[in-house]
RNA sequence: GCACCCAUAGCUCAGCUGGAUAGAGCGCUGCCCUCCGAAGGCAGAGGCCAGAGGUUCGAAUCCUCUUGGGUGCGCCA
């Protein structure tokens, strides 16, 4: 099996077979986009144009397009290929565009070509290409839609990466389902994908966590330990590791000085808090291939090394920061740190890599941490709150110092997720730790519903998570309405059982014309996957999923009125297999689109 | 004071990395549904894409400025 491929199973097989217009629709495992292929009979329609002069050669291509027009009556297809070489060329548009649609219409898939507008071509295909592809459908199953265009590339996702201190509440929830979905997603066009979180484990967060956890254990001996001092955590979470350690070491801890049992409390919290993590998100079907520890990675002395080598390219250096602007703390003192020179790559500030006290700060740190990311990885992504957009900057300009430039390396921030009941926020207060918890809120309205749901926005919006809304039966929520669709189509086959239908082969010529454009928007999914996995936008595919599920509910209400129009006609059974071969092909697609987002397809609603 | 994110129909939001007459759901208006595929369906109204410049064949999309929201801002993670 070839590389970055792993995901693909091996029941789909290569598949190699010629359409009925001459195409090669396969290659290896998935088949080929129809815009894929059509891009390249442009190219060669442009390649003999170059050959016989009409056009200067080596024209950059790059701002050439092949996509469906926005309006359908346009055609199937369009590209604004004469506009945009139009003047480097040295000609009009029209005048091009005339010898473009010679070459194109000479195409076998092509029913007529037409010049509009400033000059876009639009084309409109053969019913014999679209019904190719609903057999393309069906012929690649579950690997429908993927491609091998990130083949070769390995991209590592980190994401969650909560602190160690307590479990997962609302508010890791959204960006733990976009990492998951966009990673999930990248590995659909081929990508190598590591799923990564880092354990911030060196930090004084820790430190209170194991005070936190020391006084749970005096607890669990019996002792009366009152209310939970402020600045420590006072979650009931915290017991149970309270009575391991007690199980575990007995009273020899209770009156010891904090220096003898801080690193062994320290050290069994945070792996109970990870344990608890790993469920938490194994609750939404989230799980990492990587957990790196940045105590270790402070141990292993990779921020030292770093450090050594920025100074090296004079990128760090000692000196003192100014004091902020705005409101300056009181206890402002100037003080010599070593500084990294961030301004250097577009930062505002040069930021310190060492506290006063010797230790690294969390940038420092984080520095080397994405710098051994890097050296395993072609392409980083941190999935990171919008709470830390200030910190996106400097990350950047390490990651570039670093890795010289070499390295693609995005921070996909997440905006905040408003909980309401009732219309109305549910209130949290971390102080009383009454925060909602991820596992509460997965177990009220379950996994699909909440994954499907931090996808309905784009990750840069804020979005509110209404529990009512989530989970009404209604054409206004996407998540039911699209596995409602599923839904119908699976009962489409029972129904056809139970009618005792003999279906004789499919006939795919007697789809009219609503039914060749549900297949036109069927035949839309590799593009919008590839195009959500380049632009790192899981949520396109949660709004391409509605827009086929609408238009399947809309060719579904004809029948409505016409029963003419339904699928299942026991008088015609061969119009009901070619129909219920449509519906299945959308199924598929249906399906296909939730995998990707980590949400399973029903199969009936209750 | 500075940086980043955002601003699209009354409301909640899409808008496919610059394309053609800017879309969807809700809400609103009108019609349809005793049952057989209505946990609805069909149609309609509704827009200075916050504002002003600029880039070009072409801008909601890219650049600059202004206005109005959100987030953050020395060695917290």
């Amino acid at each position: 099996m070839s590389k970055g491929c792993s995901s693909v199973p091996e029941s789909a097989g290569p598949f190699d077979r010629l359409g009925p217009n001459g195409f090669k629709a396969f290659r290896g495992t998935a088949p080929v986009s129809l815009y894929t292929r059509f891009t390249a009979h442009l190219n060669a329609v442009l390649d003999a144009l170059e050959a016989e002069g009409a056009l200067p050669p080596g024209l950059s291509r790059k701002a050439v397009t092949v996509e469906p027009p926005r309006d359908p009556s346009h055609g199937d297809m369009a590209t604004n290929a004469a506009m945009v070489l139009a003047k480097p060329a040295g000609t009009n548009p029209r005048a091009l565009a005339e010898k473009i649609v010679a070459g194109l219409e000479a195409l076998d898939a092509v029913d007529s070509a037409a010049i509009a507008g400033p000059g876009f071509i639009n084309l409109r295909l053969t019913d014999a290409t679209w019904t190719a592809e609903l057999e393309a459908i069906h012929a690649a199953a579950d690997v429908y839609g993927r491609s091998d265009s990130g083949a070769g590339v390995i991209v590592n996702v980190e994401y969650v990466s909560a602190n160690p201190t307590g479990p997962m509440h609302m508010g890791h929830c959204r960006g733990a389902v976009v990492g998951d979905a966009l990673a999930t997603l990248l590995e659909a066009i081929g990508h190598k994908v590591i799923r990564e979180y880092y354990i911030n484990d060196a930090g004084g967060q820790v430190d209170v966590l194991a005070r936190s956890a020391h006084l749970r254990y005096r607890e669990a001996l019996g002792q009366d330990i009152g209310d939970i001092p402020e600045g420590l955590y006072p979650g009931d979470y915290l017991v149970p590791v309270g009575q391991a350690l007690a199980a575990e070491h007995g009273d020899r801890f209770v009156a010891a000085p904090e220096s003898e049992w801080l690193v062994t409390f320290r050290t069994f919290a945070v792996a109970r808090m990870m344990d608890m993590i790993r469920s938490d998100l194994a609750l939404l079907g989230i799980h990492h291939d990587i957990f790196s520890s940045e105590a270790e990675l402070q141990a292993a002395g990779k921020p030292e090394a770093a450090e050594a080598w920025l100074r090296e390219h004079d990128l760090v250096y000692d000196g003192v920061l100014e004091a902020p602007k705005g409101e300056t703390p009181e206890d402002w003192e100037p003080v010599e740190l070593p500084l990294f020179r961030s301004t250097k790559f577009g930062d505002d500030q040069d930021r310190p890599i060492k506290k006063s006290n010797g230790s690294w700060t969390y940038f420092g740190a984080d520095m080397a941490y994405h710098y051994q990311k890097a050296q395993s990885a072609d392409q980083l992504i941190d999935i990171w709150g919008a709470d830390h957009a200030g910190t996106v900057k400097r990350i950047q300009a390490a990651v570039a110092a670093l890795t010289e430039g070499r390295a693609r390396f995005d921070v996909k921030l997440i905006q905040m997720v408003r909980l309401l009941r009732d219309g109305e926020p549910v209130k949290m207060s971390k102080r009383a730790g009454n925060f909602v918890t991820l596992a509460d809120v997965v177990g009220e309205v379950g996994k699909d519903v909440v994954r499907f749901t931090m996808l309905t926005r784009k990750a840069d919006a804020q979005m509110d998570f209404d529990f009512a809304k989530v989970v009404e039966a209604s054409k206004d929520n996407p998540v039911f309405y699209v596995q409602y669709a599923h839904a119908r189509i699976a009962s489409l086959g029972r129904r056809t059982q139970e009618a005792g239908i003999t279906l004789p082969a499919v006939d795919l010529s007697r789809l009219g014309t609503v039914e060749l454009g549900l297949v036109k928007l069927a035949a839309q999914f590799p593009r919008v996957v590839e195009g959500a996995a380049q632009a790192r936008e899981p949520h396109r595919i949660a709004f391409y999923l509605n827009d086929l599920a609408s238009a399947f509910h809309g060719w579904w209400n004809v029948g409505n009125d016409d029963p003419s129009a339904r699928v299942i006609l026991p008088d015609d059974p061969a119009l009901t297999a070619t129909r219920l071969f449509l519906a299945r092909g959308i199924g598929q697609i249906i399906r296909n689109g939730l995998a990707l987002m980590g949400v399973t397809a029903m199969t009936e609603m209750q």
